[in-house]
RNA sequence: GCCCCCAUCGUCUAGAGGCCUAGGACACCUCCCUUUCACGGAGAAAACGGGGAUUCGAAUUCCCCUGGGGGUACCA
């Protein structure tokens, strides 16, 4: 079996997470069985199409690994083949031109609905005579070519994911458009389910793996493989990723894009392994923790799911977190550098590498998305200390000030090391007879303006190291 | 309206007639670890939409209902 697979985005908006999914799917099926991934843009609608959503979608593409074997290929520079195809069908006359106007086709519609009919395309024009044909022509009108389609046929085709489905040709809405209206003698722009399957057939497509929401493409689309001589592919339908009220992901349900949670903090791998996951179950001695490469070796549509999946953000969070967790401290803190400098805070990259590691290892199993680490670093990094309202509360304690003037009197000039700091504090609670969980409390508050943090004992090391705690604890004294 | 698809814990899912007193994961809750938070560990709670039929036996097959979703363009 020569597999050969495509994604076929439109570029009139980022790349969008069911996009990107359906590209998982084509993806790990090709790979899984050394078929060939084929990336198409569809451009076709010139009015929304944009080069920068274009280079959006490849960036993303790119940033999942999910690499591609040919392309990217433009419809917008194939238009002369869709020409020659579109008069293959008019001279087989399995395709006509047809002259209403779009206020006639309203007015059908309405009457239709006011019926309680169905609204279709009543093929008023499937077989005009030539003289009513130039009739409208000296009239002016423009004309579409509409592709017959027999309201008797049955078609059926087996998908992958779902079996058998079954379409009444009389449930396709009449013949249907396939180019735009156009002067009288010209071919107008040909539309979306046309150009798809001229393209699926050059490009020698075998499998066509996309959402669900093109099933209802599907019979129409298998009409125009037979009348253009051409074996139909197979087809899968996933299922979509729905919102949390159970629709279709849209724009408008906020972060969509790859971009977006690519900014937000979350890294590649746990995307992907989401998206997979989203529908497809890896078999059983796999975990739900994969890579693409390792789910591409079990990739099946037996274990593609038929129903909807939710997006859930706390299982998108959990797998961030274990990617993040994973990985080493090098690795973490090249991705953590960048996000730190985007925030403002004053660091040497290369100087300071060392303590900029210990600090990465320290805030490490706190993290869920990258981004979290700007608010985690900030006691660290920023500036000037912020106190939040519980630790201004503590600070004001008498018996924590005097633990501080305690500590800040035995504060050595040599660096702090862990033995040192845990004497020392050891030495307060004695001396003063306090609490252990007193002092700490205080000489966290009094660290970095907050209650709840990473150890504080290698947080103190590490403020030491940039020779602030002792100004900080000095500080705190004034609150 | 019409057509199509779907239906297991809150969520993602396993389950292809007896292995199911329905398994796993996330989230939630409890406990342990711990100065705190997080991590980690242990545990609890939680589902087959309803009704028929087939069968010795149904979450699994069939039908109906209900519910949800998708589509219905000179968008993709």
């Amino acid at each position: 079996m020569t597999v050969r697979v495509r994604i076929a985005p439109s570029p009139t908006g980022n790349l969008h997470i069911g996009t990107a999914r359906t590209a998982v799917f084509n993806w790990l099926f090709a790979r899984r069985y050394g078929g060939t991934f084929i990336l198409r843009i569809e451009d076709t609608d010139l009015e929304r199409s944009r080069p920068e959503f274009t280079q959006n979608i490849l960036d993303g593409l790119s940033w999942l690994g999910l690499n591609w074997d040919e392309g990217p290929f433009f419809q917008s520079q194939r238009s002369e083949l869709y020409r020659q195809y579109l008069q293959l069908l008019l001279d087989k006359g399995l395709a006509y031109r047809a002259y209403e106007t779009p206020a006639e086709l309203e007015e059908l519609r309405s009457s239709q609905k006011a019926n309680h009919q169905a609204p279709r395309y009543d093929n008023r024009h499937r077989s005009l005579t030539p003289e009513q044909r130039s009739a409208y022509e000296a009239e002016g009108r423009q004309c579409v070519i509409r592709f017959i389609i027999d309201d008797l046929r049955e078609i059926t085709w087996n998908d992958g994911v779902r079996g058998q489905i079954a379409w009444k040709g009389q449930d396709l809405g009449g013949d249907m458009v396939i180019a735009r209206a156009a002067p009288a003698n010209e071919i107008g722009l040909p539309l979306y389910n046309f150009v798809v399957v001229v393209d699926d057939i050059a490009m020698n497509i075998s499998h066509v793996i996309r959402g669900e929401d093109h099933i209802g493409n599907t019979p129409k689309q298998i009409l125009l493989y037979e009348a253009l001589g051409a074996i139909v592919p197979q087809f899968a339908h996933t299922p979509l990723i729905l919102n949390s009220s159970g629709a279709k992901l849209s724009k408008r349900d906020g972060v969509t894009s790859i971009s977006d949670f690519q900014l937000m903090g979350y890294v590649s791998g746990a995307m992907a392994n989401y998206m997979s996951l989203l529908g497809w179950s890896p078999p059983e001695p796999m975990t739900e923790q994969f890579s693409l490469a390792d789910a591409a070796t079990h990739f099946s549509f037996d274990r593609v799911n038929r129903s909807g999946a939710k997006f859930d953000w706390d299982k998108l969070n959990w797998l961030n977190s274990h990617y993040l967790h994973k990985l080493s401290i090098t690795q973490l803190t090249d991705l953590l550098i960048p996000i730190w400098e985007e925030a403002g805070y004053e660091f040497h990259r290369v100087n300071e590498r060392q303590w900029l590691e210990q600090l990465t290892a320290l805030l490490s199993s706190s993290l869920v998305r990258l981004t979290d680490g700007v608010d985690l670093a900030r006691p660290f990094l920023a500036k000037e200390l912020e106190y939040n309202e519980s630790a201004v509360a503590q600070l004001r304690q008498p018996q924590g000030i005097n633990s501080l003037k305690y500590v800040i009197s035995q504060l050595p000039d040599a660096p702090l090391t862990l033995e040192m700091a845990q004497a020392l504090i050891q030495q307060v609670v004695q001396v003063q007879g306090l609490k252990k969980g007193l002092v700490m409390k205080t000489m966290r508050a009094a660290l970095t303006g907050e209650l709840q943090g990473p150890d504080l004992l290698e947080s103190w090391l590490l403020l030491n190291q940039r020779k602030v705690d002792l100004k900080r604890l000095e500080q705190a004294l004034m609150i």
